[in-house]
RNA sequence: GGGUCGGUGCCCGAGUGGCCAAAGGGAGUUGACUGUAAAUCAACCGGCGUCGUCCUACGUAGGUUCGAAUCCUGCCCGGCCCA
């Protein structure tokens, strides 16, 4: 099976230009691609890990990877994807986004030296000397407005009540650019990305035509989305990121446990870079014992790995098997002591007698507000050990456990971990 | 530039002087049922350690009124039509 068949099998491959070619050209041998991440934040998120993995795929059968940090586009947003405008970032919190991206673009590829190292570029480098007056004569004339509103991205905004500003309108432009000059720099043939990006790399192959005569190749992946189609990545308290000071490793692995049946198929051909064959037997024991929840287990644990490392794989599996593997409760202070380490939790106050939960569970991210504390209680959603707390929330010293640990629990899946300090 | 319609909570969208923290839907949170799943049913769903004749909120700044999301004026933004 080759590389294009693989893909394809595992659901990755959206639309491509020109198929044959690009199978013949990559049965040539040794190919140079890029995928671009825009720097909206200071970290990626789960959404971006399809497209991070797309390279590692290329890169484990001996080809060139570019991940590229748009330091460039994320000043302009790319106009596809939303109905309204985006807020520009200043010039420092971009630069702070492209270092803290760089950073994690660099975990998941091979950067070694050798035939197949992987190359961060920032299209900021090339992008910034160019003159206005040498944009619009060496990029824009290849194209035409005509097709530029033809594009999905363009023609959703421009029959949106919000419209598009000339500013977005140009975003596909400075894209196009990208892959040409990383064609010219790298002998970057092809560019990759999700399906929404078709347009904006299409462009860049007409560019590379046009201007250099040469073919080029564009292949994108499916978005990934929940079950119910909506966006995918979001959990109790937002984005699930790649940052572990934005999301723990812990939590991390717990979003990908918690996957729906309906979806694991999906994710593990789409993330896991283990052989397909080896996921189609995960799948089939799947089927047979879903409720072992084997197949998002693997999912997890191979993901978490690969982001986070496997001592933190391994630290965040162990605490989760002491809050998820029997009663908590009665834990021993030292499987505590890990869940302390892994989970949200917090420091306790040397007497707990008639203390209100509610600040405990705002500082470990669990709620929001002080109201929202009160609606969980008044849900009888909060339980300290396993008593169910009133509305009052008040704690008591008989709520600690083994090693003087508070195992606060909201709802069915999120744990919270109190501990005194060493010294009290 | 002129005319006209519109800007409501996370999103969509009702509301045209008090009964409005504001219908309904979606999203979200929780409970029941389960398998850390899905589906289903139910409750909750601006903020506040004071839970109130409280604070904040119906684009924005003023005004009328005992009382305004609702009426008036200026301004900002968007759609459509005309120039």
């Amino acid at each position: 099976m080759d590389l294009l068949a693989d893909l394809e099998a595992r659901g990755l491959v959206h639309d491509t230009t020109d198929l044959h070619a690009l199978r013949a050209r990559l049965a040539q041998g040794p190919i140079g691609l890029y995928i671009g991440f825009d720097p909206t934040a200071d970290s990626l998120h789960v959404g971006h890990l399809v497209g991070q993995l797309f390279m590692r795929r290329f890169q484990m059968q001996g080809h060139r990877p570019f991940p590229l940090a748009g330091g460039a586009t994320g000043m302009i947003g790319d106009p596809g994807g939303r109905s309204e405008e985006r807020n520009l970032l200043d010039d420092d919190t971009l630069r702070h986004n492209v270092e803290c991206i760089k950073a994690q673009l660099s975990k998941l590829l091979d950067f070694e030296p050798g035939p197949y190292q992987a190359t961060l570029v920032n299209n900021a480098d090339w992008t910034t000397p160019v003159s206005m007056l040498e944009f619009l004569r060496d990029v824009g004339k290849h194209f035409t407005v005509n097709q530029m509103i033809a594009k999905d991205s363009v023609r959703s905004r421009i029959e949106s009540e919000h419209g598009i500003s000339y500013t977005e309108f140009s975003y596909m432009l400075l894209q196009a650019n990208d892959f040409r000059h990383l064609y010219e720099a790298h002998g970057v043939e092809l560019q990759a990305g999700a399906s929404d990006q078709w347009g904006n790399i299409t462009a860049g192959v007409e560019l590379i035509r046009r201007r250099l005569s040469q073919q080029a190749f564009a292949i994108t992946h499916p978005l990934m989305v929940k079950s119910d189609g909506s966006k995918f990545g979001k959990s109790v308290g937002g984005a699930v990121w790649l940052d572990p000071a934005r999301t723990s490793p812990y939590q991390f692995r717990q979003f990908w446990v918690q996957t729906a049946d309906q979806m694991v198929g999906t994710y593990l051909k789409m993330l896991s870079l283990r052989p397909l064959d080896e996921l189609e037997a995960l799948l089939t024991d799947h089927a047979t014992a879903p409720e072992r929840r084997g197949a998002q287990r693997a999912l997890a644990d191979e993901l978490t790995t690969m982001v986070h490392g496997p001592s933190a794989a391994d630290a965040a599996a162990e605490a989760a098997g002491v809050l998820f593997g029997g009663d908590p409760t009665t834990a021993s202070a030292d499987a505590l002591a890990v869940v302390a380490a892994e989970a949200p939790s917090v420091t306790l106050p040397d007497d707990i007698e008639n203390v209100r939960v509610h600040e405990f569970l705002i500082e470990a991210g669990v709620a929001k507000s002080n109201s929202e504390v009160a609606r969980l209680l008044g849900q009888g959603a909060v339980r300290a050990g396993n008593r169910v707390l009133d509305s009052d929330g008040l704690l008591s010293t008989s709520d600690l456990l083994n090693g003087g640990f508070l195992l606060l629990r909201k709802g069915k899946r999120d744990f919270v971990v109190g501990k005194t300090l060493p010294t009290g």
